[in-house]
DNA sequence: GTATCTGCAAATGCTTTGCACACCC
DNA sequence: GGGTGTGCAAAGCATTTGCAGATAC
């Protein structure tokens, strides 16, 4: 998928972001962006410990959850709420996309509709509302398990 | 909020249903749906437990979280995952909607947009996946709120 | 009668928080 | 050096589950 910045200018705006807080930077706050960037897909907080650990043996999951937090207040990372098993996780320098997610494997796909985005501006227009972001999952059932199941 | 059906025939299509299932019926569970019938809105298992303990003292929440899970699988519900403090849940005989959401005061506007509906099953299409159901949450800073915030 | 449903309390699973020590500025 | 971050363990909260008694068919 395509990134639309370095990592490098990520982390160098993440510096600046936690300058402007008045927070100190930490090397876990750096390796989770870090994470979420390379993996490029949608990582649940214990999926993105596991992956700090391969290289920091001492790296907790409560860590981990104050950092996503904090990464999301500042928008630079998204939420997605899976259907269950909790919240999963994804890099903000992503271009924009919604999901399908497979109620049978559970497999994620991103995909724009542009003319979707458009009329969710006017929906919002219409009620006088100020839209700050939209979440949209359909769910479906997909090409390889609807193959898999012909019965 | 204009009603598809009767709450009398919902129950009734309900206690065919818990037959076809080879269930009993239970008091508690015409009371989960009459209670969301009735309030029309988007209740927490929560809130509908305090709602049919006004008339049943001995209602539990965890049997209310049981027939939600129940009504919710033979499609008579709909959930709706709100931001923060769990799902909430409501009455499927309304006519297909989905939601904006007030960051600033957490009220929840209705709308359908048939352009947005018709995309929907297009992307899916191009995908080869079936469309199953899909869940649309636009996120916004409602005129109310805009109007009380002028600063 | 017997299988299912309920209420209660305990368990679970994700997430948050309190505290003492570590680290950044 | 003082304040913020971290790891750990404990607490919180929404939700689920095990069990014994209650209820529907």
């Amino acid at each position: 998928m395509h990134r639309l910045e370095t990592l490098e200018s990520i982390l160098e705006r993440l510096r600046v972001s936690i300058r402007k807080n008045g927070l100190k930077n930490s090397k876990q706050r750096e390796e989770v962006v870090s994470v979420l960037y390379k993996s490029g897909t949608h990582l649940s907080p214990e999926e993105i410990t596991q992956s700090i650990r391969l290289r920091d043996k001492n790296t907790s999951i409560s860590s981990v959850y104050r950092i996503l937090n904090f990464l999301e207040k500042e928008r630079f990372i998204y939420t997605l709420e899976t259907n269950k098993n909790g919240r999963r996780y994804e890099i903000a320098a992503k271009e924009h996309h919604d999901h399908i997610i497979c109620l049978h494997c559970g497999d994620i796909i991103e995909f724009v509709d542009p003319e979707i985005e458009e009329r969710q501006i006017q929906v919002a227009k219409k009620f006088d509302a100020k839209l700050v972001s939209h979440d949209m999952r359909l769910f479906v059932v997909c090409a390889k398990c609807l193959l898999a199941n012909k019965d």
